[in-house]
DNA sequence: CAGTGAGCGAGCTTCCGCTTGACTT
């Protein structure tokens, strides 16, 4: 597809250069002739990946890194290998045009975008940069007429953000290689994802559970019952002689009950007994709480909210999103679906409402047009928010799409147009319930309603929720019509058991929300980030939920001894401070980057472990230079309980008894990778020591009855038999062991 | 009883963020 190279009347022709070859496409067709639209195809110059890649003028420490950090952290570009030959067609295209038009996106990234090509294509023309948010043929011609120059600054910040992280990167992940396994990696914002799935999985394995017991009653009114006045409904009992009666959220979790709450705990034993005591109790309505209820419909949707849905209601993986998107993008379906910002342009707002009302009918269209302030902190807002594409949304049916194409654009159209519509509106209802027992004892139950009276945009939309368990927020449940006095009957009073939950592992979705709150990573980086912590064996997943491998233990007990700063969880969110003053000209690269890298106010002395906080900060080449403190040993060793003790290895996590300790053998065992950290407790560890290691048993041989084994030997796995043993071996059998509280769990949480 | 050899040295691993194909498992 070569552009058209007609001229305009004026003899000038202009080359337009975008980010995306999509965008190319569409605008092409705004601009008309004496315009070439061409796309960079994202950023044409980086960092040179490794020493390969770098101009053999440079030596040392800037072939290694590719920043010069003696000399004011210049950094060494080259063009990424597989944009040489569309940087070649740019040039082609530059050679035949009078004007340039750089039009990159508008945020720090695109701004650098912009000015690499002004330095790989040299233009000899003149050259303006032009911006815009939504593309429209009025915003695209206006954006022509109104171009404006380079912003220098913004640039300077994208650089000085690029080479902290390849000094973050480059320096700490050969750290990583000394000191636990090759080819690991450390990273701004992999190591803090990381960190923050290492740090749900500790507080899974210090918590305890409590169990709690409550009753349920299924309570009738003594009329036949219709839909909108149900015969029976189910209450929880609440309290007791007024004493509140625990439920989840009053225990701590270590299973304790929190200070302060004065609730009553009912055992087994005691939910039976009370039931059984209300088996013949006549109940009363003690109260009816009637409020309103009202609900506004969510933003549109951003990268973020896209894949938690998608995830959500679809079963798609953040990658998978992300691709299907792509091709419906592509295909001119929707808008671009890496972006922060939940806005919509005035087209799809006028799009949206005319779909409202052609749906759903005047009345579910607010009287003026709905808007969705930025609750993204570091959002660049360079784009729209995603939504059907054009200045009509074609229907779904009208799309002609299929699978998970239609799927997605489905979710995203009716996203879109409930967005511009009313709220729901409804009431909840809290009916309370008395009887006496029949040993004296006041027994209230509660239950709660919802009903909706004006549906508004939950006609259209309706979130996901997260926990499959969880009532749908959004749900009606309606109670009977009852009023304060009415007298109902129990059809059946049962005692049911509690016990508290964990917290939940995060899932691809939540991880990523969990980032983007955090200010971590950009929407073009969500899905990539999740690829990488899998690829490095940090993570793995268990159906949907994220599981961190034991080696990731190690990693993170690492980063957050040594480089405690740099895992910190406000890093980028700091970073992003300072980045920002450097664009706004209140503060500069160059001095930044020294007291990162060099530290500040360094004197003989060591650093401060990385924990910059006092007058003394270490700069990172401080850190990474003395290993001799960091103990390689003691931070991949993990107590597990009675001697054991859990090590991340060259090859993987093995259990020990070590010999230093009393009773130690020294015996080793490997445990699996995909063995969950929560769930290595000390009888699964005695268990593994008590299998000869690295041995896979196939089976008993037919003939002599001895066992064959699979073994791994110098020269690959082998098989052979298990010859009878003349002396015993060295190592306590199960048998002899002494039984052990089976509730004992490996107590490392740190 | 094969199934644990030791030591040396060279080369390699790695970041985040912006975009799509080209290319094999």
């Amino acid at each position: 597809m070569s552009p058209t190279t007609s001229e305009t009347a004026q003899g000038g022709r202009r080359l337009v250069i975008v980010e995306s070859p999509a965008k190319a496409k569409t605008i092409k067709g705004y601009l008309g002739p004496g315009y070439v639209v061409e796309a960079s195809v994202g950023h044409i110059r980086d960092l040179p990946n490794g020493a390969a890649e770098v101009p053999d003028k440079y030596t040392g420490e800037v072939r290694r890194l590719g920043v010069d950090v003696e000399h004011d952290f210049q950094p060494v570009y080259v063009v990424n290998s597989d944009k040489k030959s569309q940087v070649k067609k740019l040039k082609e295209l530059l050679a035949d045009s009078d004007e340039l038009f750089l039009a990159t996106d508008e945020d720090r990234e695109g701004e650098a975008i912009a000015w690499h090509l002004q330095e790989v294509l040299k233009p000899k023309v003149p050259v303006r940069r032009m911006v815009f948010h939504e593309i429209t043929k009025d915003a695209i011609r206006a954006a022509v007429a109104n171009p404006r120059e380079l912003n220098q600054r913004l640039v300077d910040a994208q650089e000085t953000r690029r080479i902290l992280d390849r000094l973050y990167g480059y320096e700490v992940s050969p750290v990583l290689w000394k000191k636990v396994m090759r080819g690991l990696s450390a990273g701004r914002v992999q190591s803090v994802a990381t960190r923050l799935v290492v740090e749900r999985e500790r507080e899974r394995i210090a918590f305890r559970s409590a169990e709690y017991w409550d009753l349920t009653g299924t309570f009738a009114t003594g009329r036949a019952g219709d839909v909108s006045d149900p015969g029976t409904f189910g209450a929880r009992l609440t309290a007791v002689d007024g004493l509140r009666v625990a439920q989840g959220r009053d225990f701590t979790s270590l299973g304790q009950l929190k200070d302060g709450v004065n609730v009553l705990q009912l055992d087994e034993a005691g939910a039976r007994s009370l039931a059984t005591a209300l088996a013949n109790t006549a109940f009363t309505v003690r109260s009816v709480e009637s409020k309103p209820y009202r609900r506004s419909p969510y933003a549109p949707f951003r990268t973020t909210t896209l894949q938690q849905e998608a995830s959500r209601k679809l079963g798609f993986g953040a990658k998978a999103t992300m691709q299907v998107a792509q091709k419906l993008y592509e295909n001119g379906y929707i808008t671009y679906m890496r972006t922060d910002s939940t806005v919509l342009s005035d087209t799809a707002v006028t799009a949206a409402r005319a779909q409202v009302t052609q749906l759903y009918g005047a009345d579910y269209l607010p009287d003026k047009p709905r808007t969705y302030a930025g609750k993204v902190k570091n959002a660049q807002e360079a784009h729209e928010a995603i939504r059907p594409s054009g200045d009509r949304f074609r229907t779904p049916a009208e799309t002609g799409l299929t699978g998970d194409q239609f799927r997605l654009y489905e979710l995203i159209w009716k996203r879109t147009v409930a967005s511009q519509m009313k709220d729901a509106i409804g009431n909840s209802v809290t009916v309370k319930i008395a009887g006496q027992a029949s040993d004296g004892r006041d027994a209230e139950f509660s239950a709660s309603g919802k009903t909706i009276t004006f549906h508004g945009f939950m006609k259209a939309y309706v979130e996901g929720a997260d926990d499959p368990n969880a009532e749908l927020d959004d749900r009606e449940r309606r109670l009977p019509q009852v009023t304060e006095g009415d007298r109902l009957s129990a059809e059946e009073i049962t005692a049911d058991g509690h016990a508290t939950k964990p917290p939940a592992r995060y899932t691809e979705a939540s991880l990523v929300k969990e980032l983007e709150e955090r200010e971590i990573g950009r929407p073009s980086t969500y899905a990539t980030i999740l690829g990488t912590i899998l690829d490095r064996g940090y993570v793995f997943k268990k159906g949907t939920a994220l599981v961190p491998s034991f080696l990731s233990f190690a990693v993170v007990n690492l980063l957050e001894k040594h480089f405690g700063r740099l895992v910190d969880y406000d890093f980028t969110a700091k970073m992003e401070d300072d980045l920002d003053r450097i664009a706004r000209g209140e503060a500069e690269a160059v001095p930044w980057l020294k007291r990162f890298y060099f530290g500040e106010g360094a004197q003989a002395g060591a650093a401060e472990a990385g924990n910059g906080d006092g007058d003394h900060l270490g700069g990172l080449k401080e850190l990474v230079t003395d290993l001799g403190a960091i103990d390689a040993r003691e931070i991949s060793s993990f107590p597990v309980g009675d001697g054991i003790v859990l090590r991340v290895g060259r090859y993987g996590p093995y259990v020990e008894r070590p010999t230093e300790i009393e009773g130690g053998t020294g015996r080793r065992a490997d445990v699996p990778d995909d063995m969950p950290p929560d769930e290595l407790t000390v009888e699964y560890a005695e268990e593994l020591l008590a299998k000869p290691s690295g041995e896979f048993e196939l089976g008993p041989d037919p003939e002599t009855g001895r066992m064959i084994v699979a073994k791994d030997g110098r020269y690959g796995p082998y098989v052979t038999e298990v010859l009878p043993r003349t002396f015993p071996r060295a190592v306590r059998t199960p048998s002899s062991r002494a039984p052990r509280p089976s509730s004992s769990r490996c107590p490392w949480t740190r």
